[in-house]
DNA sequence: CTGGATCCCGTTGGATACTG
DNA sequence: CAGTATCCAACGGGATCCAG
């Protein structure tokens, strides 16, 4: 996967549209094109900590949206995938993405005035 | 407005996504019928308090989502609008309302599900 | 390689009291 | 009425080290 897929710089950062946690939205995106191994995740996803990592996965998984497969091997392998229900949230996902693409410099124009003028 | 329209015991405000801080989504749902005053704003979010209220709308009208506008009148009156920035949120916002209608009980089960075998 | 265990700190948001 | 001022508890999330 590209790593500056989710570049922290990127003004789509300041889309006030979050998924689950700080991390979830970009994690079904990672998912989208099948399932990823936790270390592959680690590379879009670069500010992300281990431990974070796992928080979200966890909570991604508990509601249903992700499965977490390990296969006994050595070393071990683990692959996260979306299930169906995680699929359905691709749809309102490019929606908001489309949203931030079409509106968010305007967003991002309102915050710059508002520094100068508070 | 009704007082229930933002139930906190309603398993919608389960849904993973959040658009703003905490309250951002409700109150522009809030002003989708046109301007509305603090305290009317109040009435529906149940739950929150004068400072935090303050706070969300003033992170919205930074964003340029909402306009404030305060009467020189006594008692005095503050009326908050969307401005054509924030009504483009409520397309995106009805779609997500619209999956969380659709697949939240999935959610739900899911994360019952999880409780008995974590 | 895939995390778990700790520790820590900044932010969020709630309670309460007060004010022009 | 529409906030402001304080204070504070809870949580998110990052750093670091450790383990199977």
């Amino acid at each position: 996967m590209r790593a500056d897929m989710f570049d922290p710089a990127c003004p789509s950062r300041l889309s006030p549209v979050r998924i689950g946690d700080k991390w979830g939205g970009m994690i079904i995106l990672c998912l989208e094109g099948g399932p990823r191994r936790f270390s592959e995740l680690r590379v879009p996803l670069r500010r992300v900590t281990a431990k974070v990592l796992t928080e979200s996965l966890r909570a991604l998984e508990r509601d249903g949206l992700i499965t977490r497969t390990a296969y006994d091997e050595n070393p071990p392998r683990v692959e996260y995938a979306l299930t169906p229900l995680g699929r359905t949230m691709l749809e309102p996902i490019a929606w908001c993405r489309e949203w931030a693409r079409d509106h968010l410099p305007q967003v991002v124009a309102a915050r710059e005035a508002y520094e100068v003028t508070p």
